[in-house]
DNA sequence: GGGACCGTTCGGCGCGGCCCGAACCGTGCC
DNA sequence: GGCACGGTTCGGGCCGCGCCGAACGGTCCC
């Protein structure tokens, strides 16, 4: 009531999120990649015009960064915190009833439920299992809060993935991120990012279309051998009705 | 773009605070405290009917509960993970410039940023001074993110504390909340209540108006003894120009 | 230079949200 | 029972916001 009781600069800020054109726009940004206006547009099935005047309000509130490149205007959230924080009201709010979809969508569906990135980190099935392997071999641990443990520190530098450096940053090291589909944490933070970034550059993953993933057999076979994950349960979809897509 | 990318859901939630009365509203509610409705109308500055609305649509949201009784209606935030999302959102809007306010009100503001609950845990110099405290004493611990130590597993049992039934709560046991007043993190999550609460029934702290908080000489005494605080960097703010209240 | 393309600005339109006052209902108190 | 009080419902007014199309400026390519 009398600290910051005045609504006004909360509301202003949450306004940002309160239009189902903008609100797309965070959610398509989630992929952690920069989208040009143009793209965002015909994504959110709006006028140019339209869309240029929301990309001006999100960058002016903060939540996106633009980047001008000749004609375009690139545009991408402002830091993993926008992220967090987008991501933690959609979590909250409640889904809009969009059950199925066609076929093809489906089928896409699958194949994000299994392994997709979450920003900048893995997120789906190969994600969980991955934050419980990370869970299961001390590298994390969660017996009071979660922690990277000495032994992580000394896996991860093993792997390629000096700690270090990552602590300079303001980003918490490790962080839970409730999975969309599995409905159970993954990894996030700086360590979650730089673990993902570094499975990428090993040729454990490959990108997919859009912010879909895949476990390359090599990475399979890693995964295997460092964390002793069952290469069973690593497979990936082998057809579109491997398990429900719960979205 | 594929999973989530229909922003409704997103909108319609964030649309809950992107109105200054019922952001206010939540900010209000912060306290921690159910309210009963006429007392946020007047908060507010709002009619009882537009108030009555706006508590509607709010509990509808998720974001509020209600507890009728008699001819009251109170109501507070739903859950902690709303009060973290709230505080979230708001350390992230910009301060809608209101410099200082009249002499009252910032004698007040001295209170509020020495002493206060933030929703249910401490928070301003004290709680800060406590989180650095708990570091440097070895209950918490962030070399690998914030965690409880064992030792302080112990500690906390011995103020009586018990920490398992915590376990139990859904909730982080720890989490870092950043102080408005301070701009630096202090103890927040289920060891942060429970802390805050037993530091009430112990009588270390009494609660003053609004979410003001005193530290009782007792209190004082404790908190120099079992953490090795320096009774000086503990006292209360002796006149309202203790310091400026960076609001 | 010509043309295609990306993005922005401007006017104008229409919907929806926020607010209030008045009337009404239920509770609690005298 | 009478009255005060808290809360709700309803109708109506108003402002702001989101959307589009058209016109314009800039950039890149041929």
């Amino acid at each position: 009531m009398t600290i910051g009781a005045d609504g006004r600069g909360l509301a202003g800020f949450a306004a940002l999120l309160a239009d189902p054109t903008r609100a797309g726009f965070c959610l398509a940004l989630l992929d952690g990649r920069a989208w040009t206006a143009g793209e965002l547009a015909r994504a959110a099935g709006v006028a140019a015009s339209t869309a240029s005047d929301h990309l001006t309000r999100l960058v002016a509130g903060g939540l996106l960064v633009e980047q001008r490149q000749g004609r375009h205007r690139y545009v991408r959230l402002a830091d993993p915190a926008v992220a967090q924080l987008v991501e933690d009201l959609a979590a909250r709010a409640p889904a809009p009833a969009t059950p199925p979809r066609t076929l093809r969508a489906a089928s896409a569906g699958t194949a994000l439920a299994y392994a997709r990135t979450c920003y900048d980190h893995l997120a789906g099935r190969l994600g969980v299992l991955l934050h419980d392997a990370l869970l299961a071999r001390g590298v994390l641990d969660r017996s009071g809060g979660l922690a990277l443990t000495g032994a992580g520190v000394a896996w991860l530098d093993r792997l390629g993935v000096p700690v270090e450096p990552l602590r300079a940053t303001r980003r918490p090291l490790v962080r839970d991120c409730l999975d969309w589909t599995e409905r159970r944490p993954h990894l996030a933070g700086a360590v979650g990012a730089a673990l993902c970034g570094r499975f990428l550059d090993l040729g454990w993953t490959v990108r997919g279309t859009g912010r879909a993933v895949r476990l390359t057999p090599a990475g399979r076979d890693a995964l295997a051998d460092t964390l002793g994950l069952d290469p069973a349960l690593l497979a990936p979809p082998a057809s579109r009705d491997t398990g429900p897509a719960r979205a």
